[in-house]
RNA sequence: GCCGGAGUGGCGGAAUGGCAGACGCAGGGGACUUAAAAUCCUUUGCUCGAUGAGGGCGUGCGGGUUCGAAUCCCGCCUCCGGCACCA
């Protein structure tokens, strides 16, 4: 055995024969059970970083541990290889998307193969392959035939310049990032799926699933936002249209006093067309769509107003009010137009008060008068309902049901539920995408692809410029094609699909990747899902997860899974900063992990990442703290050389080469000690890898125990019963360490005589007798200070605690002459003196 | 702005109603060495006290509940994530 950890040699060598051994491949094998564990797979950005290296480390954690602990583990990786910065570079660089992404790829699944993960390789997917998006496209398919993706119009970001959809990435205070133009708001039709179709459903089921951070699914629920209320249907004097609002306070309906709807609202154009400050309307209604939505809804945005010129009238009181137009009233909720209720609304109050519109109580509050003319605060509680015609004097908790019943008969109004949660805008006027699979023919209209024809290929040798439009639309041998059902002249569709619609389906493929008849194997997949574990950042908390989600019911609604739910587990895990700013290029605070590998091996990097900051939490990098990690594997690797070299492990014993004198005398306690160390280490490991999630704490035990070890090792080896205990320690240590470190164990494992892979071994069980202790320090506290700590039995009798206590001269000193009034005993942990100071 | 999260020694963190600071880093002292590195041992929250014995304070800030609060409740402050075309 060397004296040392020669990563570089070791690393590389138990690698290669894990590979050749095939040691991470599964298959679906009934007499075990199964766990499938899953981390967010990367976007190939060119390298990996630090935040991957945390990422994928706690996933092997917890897929090693699953398999030693029995379970057949399925733990996959690839690539989420479509999106916008393959096409930047294709822009800037004149590189070519699919080489690019390629080369990535490569790259990175050596830099990731070099860190030691147990993934099963052979299932490795990537969402730019034609024989993964063919199925992107396909399952697109199955969404277009069940009415669930459909176009219309909605407001993009617009570069004139460059003619170009931005995102909100590229848009740098209102500009474009590329060329500095201002961006204007533009509408544009789009492809979109009914989301809001599920809404019910994702809200639903969240509250079964327990596996799943609390902060995630409340997230979730808001995001969705249920809101139940009434649409009131106004009608527009003068021409009769319908109006119609949504509202949660129908009960405030007869202290309307003003409608106000979205700049965008479709009644817009009618109502200012012809009136005298006609211009002046229309220049603020641009202006406000060019306002983003976050500025126009917020808080500390000024709200502002225009009348339009029209009225409407209450479908309650009959009354006749203006009907404006106001920044913050959004299309996309509701309805678009909201009632304004100055008198019980705080917003509506101060966009009244601003413009002198007309303030009407219709709740009175308990004992008291509301003044329209002078209130500052609006009344938002319940009361007693007053000019609000035939239900004056009912309390308003009556009034609502009374009130939503007139107004439903009279067809007036009826209740409806609406949602914060918008149907999901899935085009993109981008080349690097999953093409959208419809064809466009002027007699059969919206054609979908058929299967046959599937994938629809990306073309190839496009040309990129820095300005102009998607390359697809400028690519005729892609564009013009003929139509499926009566072969005339046709046009595909060049938008490509949101690359969260790749990642919606892709740990469904990770089950049968080499399907190629259908996405996926249904018996397969069946017998996978739902990921058991699923691990990535929690900045994908909503859209991802919501998007993938709602992709496992539709799969689940056409027969194609059997789960509802893609994710029984969740863990969001947190950032890697360095200098307390998230690592990125553009701040150049980055650590590279080849840097990190190269210097101390992929053990030592991994364990960093785990140990330095509880899983969930952000975690400050610090060189000094991975020296610590390179410093306790040698320290490991010593204690085992150490024992092997003096004979105290597995190999034959020879004479001690300098026995101290005493350690016979002492051994047998120690052989106690070293077996109770063990014990609770293996105890404490368990429970916070398996149970708790805590992997810092975990690694924590095991550096504790190797403190241990070396205190005890001298007193022990060389003696029979010694060495027993202490082979057993090791062996116990090296399979504990093995999940976070698995190189320098398995090489440490063979290095005391074992055949077999330690990834192999079974994951040992504790046992309680080693634990079991006699007596045990508790604290004593007077009046909730602590005064002293003394030694009792495990089970000792709070009577007896306190007569102990009162022996101490600390304790009898504090209390004095004082009398106690009542004592607690927290068995094996403190007694608590509660004494009056006479 | 809205939604979610976090705040504990010089630093990363531990303790989820019961001894605040496990474990690691950094620092001090010592051993080994011609020397250094490595390693091993030891010490280390702040403060008063004499460097002792002993005491006081202390988990972002202000209140509260409790025999007992880092932990639970109310009100703030600061930082971080998400906000629908980055992934």
């Amino acid at each position: 055995m060397r004296d040392k950890y020669y990563f570089e040699e070791v690393e590389p060598k138990w690698q290669e024969q894990w590979e050749k051994d095939r040691l991470y491949r599964v298959d679906e094998t009934p007499d075990r059970p199964k766990f499938y564990l899953l981390e967010m797979f990367p976007y190939p950005s060119g390298r990996i970083h630090m935040g991957h290296v945390r990422n994928y480390s706690i996933g092997d954690v917890m897929a090693r541990f699953r398999r030693m602990n029995g379970w057949n583990v399925l733990h996959p990786m690839g690539w989420d290889a479509f999106g916008l910065p393959a096409e930047n570079a294709a822009i800037q660089h004149g590189a070519n998307p699919a080489g690019w992404t390629r080369e990535n790829i490569a790259h990175m699944r050596k830099q990731i193969k070099r860190m030691g993960y147990s993934y099963d390789w052979a299932r490795e997917v990537a969402t730019n392959d034609p024989a993964y998006y063919k199925w992107t496209q396909w399952l697109f398919i199955q969404l277009f035939k069940k009415g669930l993706a459909y176009r219309k119009s909605q407001k993009v970001n617009w570069c004139p310049s460059c003619a170009t959809v931005l995102a909100n990435e590229q848009v740098v205070n209102g500009a474009c990032e590329r060329c500095d133009t201002p961006v204007i708001r533009r509408q544009l039709e789009q492809w979109f799926f009914r989301i809001t179709d599920y809404a019910e459903r994702l809200l639903h089921n969240l509250d079964a699933m327990q596996g799943w951070p609390e902060h995630v699914k409340t997230m979730q629920r808001n995001w969705i936002g249920r809101s139940e209320g009434m649409d009131l249907d106004f009608v527009v004097a003068d021409t009769g249209e319908k109006l119609t609002v949504f509202t949660t306070r129908h009960d405030t309906v007869y202290g309307v006093t003003y409608l106000v709807i979205a700049a965008e609202h479709p009644l817009v154009e009618r109502l200012i067309a012809g009136r005298p400050n006609e211009d002046e309307l229309r220049r603020f209604v641009s202006q406000v769509i060019s306002q983003d939505d976050i500025a126009r809804t917020a808080e500390d945005t000024e709200k502002v107003g225009m009348f339009t010129g029209g009225y409407a009238i209450n479908p309650a009181s009959g009354e006749k009010v203006p009907i404006w137009i106001g920044n913050y009233v959004l299309m996309d909720y509701g309805t678009g137009a909201v009632m304004g209720v100055p008198a019980h609304d705080q917003r509506d109050l101060e966009f009244a008060r601003k413009y002198g519109l007309p303030v009407k109580a219709v709740i009175s509050p308990p004992g008291a008068e509301l003044n329209g003319h002078t209130m500052e605060c609006a009344y938002v509680d319940d009361g007693v309902q007053i000019n609000s015609g035939q239900f004056d004097g009912m309390p308003s908790g009556e009034a609502r049901p009374a009130m939503a019943r007139y107004l439903e008969s009279s067809g007036k109004g009826r209740p409806t539920v609406h949602y914060k949660l918008r149907d999901w805008l899935i085009s993109r006027q981008r080349f690097w995408g999953a093409p959208i699979p419809i064809v466009y023919c002027k007699h059969c209209g919206q054609v979908p692809v058929p299967d046959a024809d599937l994938p629809v290929m990306l073309p190839t040798g496009v040309k990129f410029m820095p300005t102009g439009q998607s390359p697809l639309l400028g690519c005729p041998e892609f564009v013009n094609t003929t139509c499926p059902v009566c072969g005339g002249p046709a046009r595909r569709e060049t938008d490509t699909m949101d690359t969260f619609v790749c990642s919606s389906w892709y740990f469904l493929r990770y089950t049968s990747p080499e399907s190629h008849d259908h996405a996926w194997d249904k018996a397969k997949a069946d017998y996978w899902m739902p990921v058991d574990q699923y691990i990535g950042g929690v900045e994908h908390a909503i859209m991802h997860l919501m998007y993938a989600r709602f992709f496992t019911m539709v799969m689940r609604d056409l027969g194609l899974v059997s789960v509802d739910e893609p994710f029984k587990n969740l863990l969001t895990q947190g950032m890697v900063l360095l200098g307390g700013h998230k690592m990125s290029k553009s701040k150049g605070n980055t650590v590279d992990p080849d840097d990190i590998v190269g210097k101390y091996g992929a053990d030592t990097a991994r364990l960093f990442t785990l140990f330095a900051s509880p899983v969930e939490r952000d975690l400050e990098w610090s060189d000094e703290g991975v020296e610590g990690c390179w410093r306790f594997l040698q320290r490991v690797w010593r204690l085992v050389y150490q024992c092997v070299e003096s004979s105290g492990c597995s190999q034959p014993a020879e004479a001690p080469a300098a026995p101290a004198a005493n350690a016979t005398a002492a051994s047998g306690d120690d052989v106690l000690r070293v077996r109770r160390a063990a014990h609770a280490a293996l105890k404490k490991v368990t429970e916070d890898v398996g149970a708790r999630n805590s992997l810092n704490t975990a690694i924590a035990a095991i550096m504790e125990y190797v403190n241990a070890l070396y205190s005890l090792k001298d007193a022990v080896v060389g003696h029979e019963r010694g060495d027993a205990a202490m082979a057993e320690a090791i062996d116990f240590l090296i399979v504990m360490l093995a999940p976070f470190a698995p190189h320098i164990t398995e090489e440490l494992w063979h290095a005391v005589g074992h055949g077999e892979s330690v990834h192999s071994q079974p994951w040992p069980k504790y046992d309680p007798e080693a634990l079991a202790v006699e007596s045990v320090e508790i604290a004593v506290q007077v009046n909730g200070k602590v005064r002293d700590r003394i030694m009792v039995p495990v089970d000792v009798t709070e009577d007896a605690a306190l007569a102990a206590a009162m022996a101490s001269p600390r304790v009898s000193a504090v209390i004095g002459s004082a009398s106690v009034k009542k004592t607690i005993l927290v068995p094996g942990k403190l007694l608590n003196i509660v004494v009056q100071t006479a």
